[in-house]
DNA sequence: GTCTATAGAAAGATAGAC
DNA sequence: GTCTATCTTTCTATAGAC
């Protein structure tokens, strides 16, 4: 019996040619990453992605785990979820939950990446300084007012919790909400949470 | 690595009965599902756990999916999570995020046995359902005004995007951050979300 | 009712040929 | 630079003894 007939390979004209491989697997591993997380896909699949075998994954990144911090790496660094004007933040940052992205690399990618390897205590490791780095700083940069460590990850938890909800599980209210309402609302819970109008001025002590 | 050897065995006296073994595997399968993830625990350790061998799991369960939807079954059954007076809903839940359940089972379990094993398609579709009946449906009938079940999804991502970057991610900011500040916090975005004050119109209705 | 033993598949990683 | 072949471990699930 055979062991396995391999179904059809993409080779493309791409021979021997150590860069261009290293980064046709890391692309496999960003795309694989992003839709099955850490402990849904395996270095099999993401070698077959790219065109070649599981040996040069190992070859060019040494392991899995490191694989997957390679990935996180290169996701966040040039995601530019928090580049642009302060000023329309908040309405970015809802569009980027309402937008459905089908297939393609979306902005958003990140946050799926990070709640699907989080359950994974090593990715999660991995992803914890890699959030803090390329999220949460830009985003506390950008605001002003108390605790604003506090509220930047406010922010974050709630663009994350809704993906979950809608992208991975499939939530219906969600998914067939009215996108410009929703993301008028969301809006909304932003603005408060990027100014300092949101937070209490009650008098506080201590 | 250690070969795991043979870690001590929780042996009671539970002799020949179905009842006591089906109820134990399945309080092994809660804890471990909540702490690990669907993806991240085995048969093998929940029956150890349980002072059983993977056989029982199966004999008694039919197969890892099954344990799981029960497990699912159980923990969102008597969760409680939104029974109680709905004037004070809002700090309760605000509550659950900020306590830290160490060890023993919590109310805010369900939220971590959500979303652990949510990148798995499998037990993202069990999920998606008893959400739904068990979170969705509650939470909903409890609040007024416009777009209830967009509201109640939001709340409920919130809070579950909060115990990721709490609990999961292990954030820095939301673990630092002073309890009582964070709560209160907390406290206001749920009211608004569970009042209709935080929407476009509609007059107050209390 | 519970066990040992094992089948069968798939995972991560490595040795060595070309 | 890339492959095939293989090692080792771990997984879910089942057959059959007691």
């Amino acid at each position: 019996m055979s062991p396995k007939p391999r179904p059809p390979i993409p080779k493309v004209s791409r021979p021997r040619n150590a860069g261009a491989t290293r980064e046709a697997i890391l692309q496999s591993a960003l795309t694989a990453f992003v839709r099955q997380g850490y402990d849904g896909v395996g270095v099999r699949e993401i070698a077959h992605t790219a065109g070649v075998t599981a040996v040069l994954v190992n070859r060019y990144f040494g392991s899995k785990e490191r694989l997957f911090a390679a990935a996180v790496e290169a996701m966040f660094t040039d995601s530019g979820l928090f580049a642009g004007d302060p000023a329309t933040l908040a309405q970015r940052l809802a569009a980027l939950v309402v937008t459905r992205s089908r297939d393609d690399r979306h902005p958003s990618d990140p946050l799926l990446l990070l709640l699907r390897s989080a359950p994974n205590p090593r990715a999660a490791a991995i992803l914890r300084q890699s959030i803090a780095s390329h999220c949460e700083q830009p985003l506390k940069s950008l605001m002003r007012g108390p605790k604003r460590g506090e509220r930047a990850a406010i922010i974050l938890a709630l663009i994350v919790g809704l993906q979950l909800f809608r992208k991975v599980i499939g939530n219906k209210a969600l998914a067939d909400a009215n996108g410009t309402s929703l993301s008028a609302d969301l809006t909304l819970m932003l603005e408060r949470l990027i100014d300092i109008s949101h937070c209490t001025e009650s008098p506080r002590n201590h």
